[in-house]
DNA sequence: ACTCTAATTAGAGATAAATCTAATTAGAGT
DNA sequence: ACTCTAATTAGATTTATCTCTAATTAGAGT
């Protein structure tokens, strides 16, 4: 289910982009959804998706939270693919 | 645009495995819509994502159209997306 | 030209995804 | 306890995707 879930992930543009802008590090949940001309709630439908499949994880600061790139599920994920052994993660 | 094309086109479990089964080799149309518990014209939407997106190449073979695995754009896409140069194919 | 086969395209119905506004939650900090 | 801020969840609407049956196309082969 969880290959499903991150290919799943992966197909919206907003999605991919969120994970590109979280290469350069952390940032929180309202600085993300200031990038993209879409509504906060909308965005946080988008991070839902990304945290479901694992992508990205969830730190408290403050009032704010603090979304992290999880770079070793979409690797592991991306090549396994390659591979095209179906992973099992 | 490509790049959408790619991530959407990989984005459903059955053309996923259509690229799986397409790893041992080229297979005509109704020879992979038999692998699957769907009709073929649902087969045949799914094929033209994946050539849409150039995943896969089509020849004629008599009455058949065979269809290959394009696993270049594959790698191409995915490695790009790993090493987030958001790539311009 | 005719017919047969393999596959695709068209059209419609059903299911799922994306987006918005409004309401709610979670916790920080005084 | 109160209030303020940041973010999420709920509910509704719009838009896109998946799937089917029926009709059409493309070519092969006689």
């Amino acid at each position: 289910m969880t290959i499903n879930a991150i290919f799943e992930a992966l197909s919206h543009p907003v999605r991919r982009e969120i994970l590109r802008l979280l290469r350069a590090g952390p940032f929180s949940a309202g600085d993300l959804a200031n990038r993209f001309d879409l509504t906060k709630p909308t965005l946080s439908v988008h991070f839902a998706k990304l945290r479901e499949a694992n992508l990205v994880t969830v730190e408290r600061r403050g009032n704010s939270l603090i979304y992290h790139l999880n770079i070793s599920i979409l690797e592991e994920a991306l090549s396994a693919f390659l591979a095209f052994r179906e992973p099992n993660l």
